[in-house]
DNA sequence: TCATTAAATTGTT
DNA sequence: AACAATTTAATGA
């Protein structure tokens, strides 16, 4: 497994296509997206590479163009514990780029990504002058202080398959992850990484959802058919 | 662009 | 964990 900083390494300028699929750029300004154009930049990763680790300053504002992520954290014992995946078009680090703090969990590639990066200085500077940018982060923020409640209530649960449409739910999330549309691009195996059960298991819920018509299994994805069946677990009890 | 081959993913035991 | 079946991606004419 690597250990690389994703956007250390094999960087480049972003080209029109990654920038497409970056969805603050389209609530600024001429001059104020001019800017950040100049500063953006975009990296390839490959699976187990490193985006950001716990305990390493803030260096970038990340986003997710393409691909799939994990965010994590190791708790004292020695376990991980996954938060969240981060499919296209998700955003992260705020937070802690707000405050300038350290990274407080790790985020890291759960297949070939690619990843943009706006550099810390630039992300306050348009804090400091951009009222969409700030309305999106904003948005931002709120969205995902919601879904780290709804997180709590997964771990709480032990129904495998409660936990299996929770987590898609929060991956079909069109503020947080508006580049997902009605298709998720993961697989099984990857799924059952962020959920923390077996791929059999995952197997087996999917079916489950896709009999109750909240999905559609797809080869390499899921279709979302009915995303509020898909928040609620429908006819599951905890 | 199409056919062939290799690799990835899925469904099942 | 292992298997065969299926789907996609890669290759080269």
């Amino acid at each position: 497994m690597s250990h690389d900083i994703a956007l250390h390494q094999r960087r480049r300028p972003p080209c029109p296509q990654d920038l497409a699929s970056i969805p603050w750029l389209a609530a600024l300004l001429p001059v104020e997206r001019e800017h950040a154009l100049a500063a953006l930049q975009v990296g390839d990763a490959k699976a187990g590479d490193y985006v950001c680790r716990v305990g390493r300053p803030v260096t970038y504002w990340f986003g997710v163009v393409d691909g799939l992520l994990k965010m994590s954290s190791d708790s004292a014992d020695g376990s991980t514990m996954t938060f969240a995946g981060l499919p296209p078009g998700g955003w992260f680090g705020e937070g802690t780029a707000v405050k300038r703090e350290p990274y407080r969990y790790n985020v890291q590639a759960l297949r070939k990504s690619v990843v943009a990066g706006l550099p810390i200085d630039t992300f306050h500077w348009l804090l400091d002058h951009s009222i969409g940018f700030n309305r999106f982060v904003m948005h931002q923020l709120n969205e995902r202080l919601g879904q780290f409640i709804a997180a709590r209530e997964i771990d709480r649960s032990n129904n495998p398959d409660l936990r299996v449409a929770r987590s898609l739910a929060a991956l079909f999330n069109p503020v947080l992850y508006p580049g997902v549309g009605q298709v998720l691009r993961i697989t099984q195996q990857e799924l059952a990484y962020l959920v923390g059960l077996s791929r059999q298991r995952v197997n087996e819920s999917l079916s489950i959802l896709q009999q109750q018509g909240a999905i559609e299994v797809v080869y390499g994805g899921v279709r979302v058919l009915d995303l509020g069946a898909v928040r609620t677990g429908f006819l599951r009890l905890k």
